[in-house]
DNA sequence: CTGAAAGCGCTAACAT
DNA sequence: ATGTTAGCGCTTTCAG
């Protein structure tokens, strides 16, 4: 290698020279070419090269300039993570995810916070893809279903993927079996010896509430039981509207044995209306969730839930985007699996 | 100018020809560094140049490339936020922030988890910061007291803002005053009658466990109240150590009345724990936290606790931080008001 | 006060 | 499968 470069000072800050391309092209002996394609995965490097520029690459701790890549190329290298602020818990574990898969293979994650249903949130998002020249988009529910934002993403020709998009919106990104899920919930239910079960759905928007609610119905009807539709009661994914939905259900002239709410934070609010009435969870009513946020293990008892590898799913969802980048049409549906935590919430039904 | 040129299709998608300042220069009749020097208001050139310019600029509505200007420049418009997962919500509040400020002056910001006490901690943000050119660095508990890592960022010559960071530590960045919250909140505690008021402290690398612990003290020696190291306990942040801490205090020959945990994780386990021995809160004992996090309204009772303005916190560190790097020197300490969150987790002290 | 030339670090197109 | 060469659009020398 030539003299230790010495970059001038900044703003009267003394700076070291940056690893460059050249750099790691010199000391793994191969083209600066060679190792712009091992970083862009790109075909036409031998396997032994490849490992080879990998190991430099890693060594010298090199990571490519944005700005440089940008410039020459005719990409941004940079993708947008578009999301509308529902649970932080939730929010935090896709981010790094994502933010894990773009690192891995050198590109910019922007985030970008959105409001769901705003007035001006398609033009927002076409301003922000044409100015910043996006490469693609990174969806999150429940702006995976916003018809008219995919329609001008399409229009546009910009890639996107989507972490638990509905049916109907799924092209490129990763799903759960939520309907599975349920389902599998339902029959430990059962077991238990549940035959009034209810149900606290979710908000009609998302995607989740329908499967969720789906799942419900039809772990009912696997076992026999009646769909009795004042057992179903509309919650908003709040632990408020969780809480109010189980006052709601224990009203009943015929109170269920047992409440299956959509998410963790309404299970939450229903075990809390429960301890209100001096009830007990579960001797007298079972109470479970959905996601498995921390929540879910403080309270009182700790929550039977169903948890998402939330983190793997916003890697996959980004490097699922980004196969579809490089190769439109490469990119596909990851489905992931689910898994029950059974825990103290839940027990054998009371006496009814 | 020569025939217009039209950018090549990336992977298919149109893309048409940008105004350059090659395109300015010529048509303003003066050379691309003239241009430069208008543009980056610069001294050197003379006023008539320079409104001829602007009109042009304007005319043909011209604006730099941001990766050209990076590329050529010194400077990246790139600031990272280093953290270390604690709370997903205090995080993206935190986050959410300094987005907002980081694109209100058309910076970009970076995201980097770090594991806090992590053997390569410090390499890996100096290969950062050399790598991605870091126009600046933004800190969250508890990297905002990483000796090692303070230091390396000094030596670097990198500015960084931090939050809440311990007062050996602050230059510029954004504070609340835990210690005066923590004084009101005792102060709240001995008004409704308590005398033996215990603390469950937080993990003493976060520097908000020394306040906190601290104002507990002073709040202690306000009322005339004698410090009984027995109703010390040490926690570490998390549900589970709030729980386990809450126990040791009730195995008490002498238990509290109160309890003050240092955030609401903590103080919420301390309720669990309270509730499985069958004790009330705040009847038999009060409990308060401190963060007002989601948690605290999704425990029975509802938590007292003191709230911080997270987004703001987040959205004047970063101000700071873009003032002290456009002007060394110019950044400083922000003090945010805090507000106690009184509700019906404390009451009047029960006969001791 | 102004301009010409030389890159910044990377990738695209074209060799080989 | 790999290397060579020529820029991307701007700023920074350094020379007028």
């Amino acid at each position: 290698m030539s003299a230790t470069r010495v970059g001038g000072d900044g703003v009267g800050r003394a700076r070291v020279a940056r690893v460059r391309i050249e750099d790691v092209a010199e000391k793994a002996g191969v083209s600066m070419k060679t190792v712009s394609r091992v970083l862009n995965h790109e075909p036409n490097v031998s396997d032994r090269t490849r490992k080879r520029v990998e190991a430099v690459v890693e060594k010298l701790r090199y990571r490519p300039l944005p700005s440089a890549r940008v410039l020459a190329g005719r990409r941004s290298y940079l993708v947008a993570m578009l999301f509308d602020n529902p649970s932080g818990n939730y929010l935090i574990e896709i981010q790094m995810g994502m933010l894990d898969a773009c690192q891995s293979q050198h590109y910019n994650l922007m985030l970008v916070p959105l409001v769901h249903g705003s007035k001006g949130l398609v033009a927002k998002v076409e301003a922000l893809v044409l100015q910043a020249q996006l490469d693609g988009v990174l969806l999150t529910p429940p702006l995976t279903d916003d018809a008219a934002l995919l329609r001008r993403l399409a229009e546009l020709g910009v890639p996107w993927s989507s972490v638990s998009a509905m049916e109907r919106n799924r092209k490129v990104g990763v799903v759960v079996d939520e309907f599975g899920a349920v389902c599998a919930m339902m029959k430990h239910l059962v077991a238990l010896g549940h035959r009034r079960i209810a149900h606290i759905s979710g908000h009609a928007a998302h995607g989740a509430s329908g499967w969720r609610l789906a799942g419900y119905r039809e772990g009912l009807r696997r076992a026999g039981l009646a769909d009795d539709p004042a057992l179903v009661v509309a919650g908003e994914f709040s632990y408020e509207s969780g809480h109010a939905a189980a006052n709601t259900l224990l009203d009943l002239a015929h109170p269920p044995t047992a409440i299956f709410a959509a998410n963790d934070d309404m299970a939450a609010g229903a075990i809390c209306a429960i301890c209100e009435r001096g009830l007990s969870v579960p001797a007298d009513i079972s109470v479970c969730g959905f996601d498995d946020t921390p929540i879910a293990h403080q309270v009182y008892p700790p929550l039977t839930t169903v948890r998402q590898p939330t983190r793997d799913m916003g890697r996959l969802a980004a490097l699922e985007l980004l196969k579809e980048i490089r190769e439109p049409g490469r990119g596909g549906i990851v489905d992931v699996p689910y898994a029950l935590q059974l825990r103290r919430s839940t027990g054998p039904a009371a006496r009814d």
